[in-house]
DNA sequence: TATAATTCCATGATATACCATATATATCCA
DNA sequence: TGGATATATATGGTATATCATGGAATTATA
């Protein structure tokens, strides 16, 4: 019980670990269900898509973090240069997909495409933030980035006790 | 309707994503469906438009970001030329213009000049706001925005909740 | 009366809802 | 511990509603 307790405390709703699901002619492909999990508190019910700009992948994350960029633009001047910049390659190629009652959603072919999807689709969770992949694309990036880490020495930056 | 439902307990409502819709020779053109879902809880049905100064597009948005603007203008001093300027650039050129039935709008033929539209017309979610583009015109402009971030080195700065 | 503006209705394409089934995961009891 | 049962998740197909769009009918305007 008192285990349990503690882990209901947890409010950031964050994504781990990787599935990999069917993606049917249509389109449709089941969101894993812990996905859906972090996901529940959301006023929207469904996920935000855009095509990444650094991998042949697609980039996912909650209604949350959409607002939370939007807030952060809020800090640019309206009309300004520098938020119709940030604007246009942020929200202007996100794609807002619901939830079906069986917690699926659909996959516009452009996406699918920009990420050589095909029978299968690997949902890669990374915080905040996941990716969807496919699946073997995305074992040579998992190698790839381990293999960074070790030649860079890549770490963890130290927190700063929340105090941002 | 189960999706409306869904959909309406959104709190902050958002234009994300292009959608690319055909301008008949009326001037007529429906607005993209989920841009009317956040427009949906407005008194009034419809959006206001105005040529946008730096491109050669239409900046779009609902009745609610007319009054955030007009809560912007306060920070200048009333009667300065800077309020008068502003006041004068944005409020006087906005064009309210109301939904038909099937939730479409009749541009103006000084808006479509101006944006230089003709048989299509991409509507391009920018969060609060929205612009109107010839497709061609914003594949162009939307590389753009992708090079002046790179160049500027342009991020989101960390938001601070509205506590500063 | 001619022209423009607005409302109304019809249609095809597409997205969504609905239901049925398979697979995986968890639970229970021997 | 292991097998059986129950529950939750994932997947597949079909019917239905919605959306975007074109055109006709109606009303207003000059």
């Amino acid at each position: 019980m008192s285990w349990n307790a503690s882990f209901l405390r947890i409010d950031v709703s964050l994504f781990l670990s990787t599935t990999v699901n069917r993606l049917d002619k249509k389109g449709r492909i089941s969101v894993p269900s812990t996905f859906r999990a972090a996901l529940s508190e959301q006023s929207f019910q469904g996920v935000v898509l855009f095509c990444s700009h650094h991998h042949a992948c697609i980039e996912g994350f909650g209604w949350g973090y959409v607002e939370e960029m939007n807030t952060r633009l809020d800090t640019f001047d309206l009309f300004s240069d520098e938020q119709d910049d940030l604007a246009t390659a942020i929200f202007a190629d996100c794609i807002q997909l619901p939830f079906d009652k069986e917690g699926r959603i659909i996959l516009p072919s452009e996406l699918i495409a920009h990420a050589e999807l095909d029978e299968q689709a690997s949902f890669v969770g990374l915080g905040r933030k996941f990716q969807i992949w496919n699946p073997d694309n995305f074992q040579a990036r998992r190698v790839h980035a381990r293999k960074n880490i070790r030649e860079q020495k890549l770490t963890l930056p130290k927190g700063d006790g929340g105090k941002s």
